[in-house]
DNA sequence: CGGAATCCGCTTTGATACTG
DNA sequence: CAGTATCAAAGCGGATTCCG
């Protein structure tokens, strides 16, 4: 697992800017605790673990079941996914020790809190959605397109 | 801008999975809207955007400003970040036609209703840090770390 | 100053094959 | 069934260079 055990440092080396903030009481994450808040969002914003979550959220579910769930997904990847979120503590993994191997995950208590707060920012996504798709066409209508309409050639 | 413009398609393969949800009136969003949830998460989990927001949520800010504040990233990827902020209607773009070109970037209101949501998931992260971080030690802990403990070679 | 274009490398992901 | 290991491809981020 060349990516799970050893993660990429991301950014992490700010310790801190000298902007103005004030008190920079209620700001201070934005960029000194990079490093922390990082990996979390490192991992909501990855390709599959949020839909392994939000799967899970819903009931304790084989691998099999998981990976013919979400479909697209490769059996390397649900590994390495559910490698991380069992490091993470937002996992749960058991394994029965029966002839056909037997292996399902079910979501920590942890891992529901995190997955109430995820909903969250979905909800904000389905809500804003159209506001979204507007800002986006009116931009790319404004949008030169490079070599499209006035080029000659 | 490679990748600026033509997002990676990523998943949004799902028509929605048969897995048996029930009313699934609550969980529609988990593998069918991939596609449009997945556009923000992305953007969520990147390597700069959410730090970009959050200093323009403090005011507005110019280029420079924004890169200095920053800092660890580098022009290329401060563009980009912003090309992809200003077209999801999160971030507005002002020329200022002067001798040295002075632009200045803002939070859009929407822009801003996301940066609250996001702030929540912060808020988490920084609520169970550190039993995420315990969960890591003992994850840590429990595994055989290949070729190093019992392997006498 | 702000930004676009190019090149280049590392990380992440996917496909495939093999194992307990 | 549930992985692990290896390989190749693609993505993304960074450094540099040139332009308005």
């Amino acid at each position: 697992m060349e990516e799970g055990t050893s993660k990429s440092p991301t950014h992490c080396g700010g310790t801190g800017p000298s902007f103005d903030y004030g008190d920079a009481d209620p700001f201070q994450w934005d960029t000194r605790e990079d490093c922390e808040v990082r990996q979390i969002l490192d991992r909501i914003g990855d390709k599959w673990s949020l839909l392994v979550i939000a799967l899970l959220d819903l009931r304790r579910l084989r691998f099999t079941e998981l990976r013919r769930e979400i479909d697209g997904i490769s059996q390397r990847m649900l590994t390495v996914t559910l490698r991380q979120l069992e490091r993470d503590g937002l996992v749960e993994r058991t394994v029965y020790a029966v002839v056909p191997p037997r292996v399902e995950y079910e979501l920590t208590p942890l891992g529901r809190t995190l997955h109430t707060t995820i909903r969250a920012l979905v909800s904000w996504t389905e809500e804003h959605r159209s506001e979204v798709a507007a800002a986006r066409q009116a931009y790319d209508a404004r949008t030169p397109a490079p070599g499209s309409l006035s080029a000659s050639a």
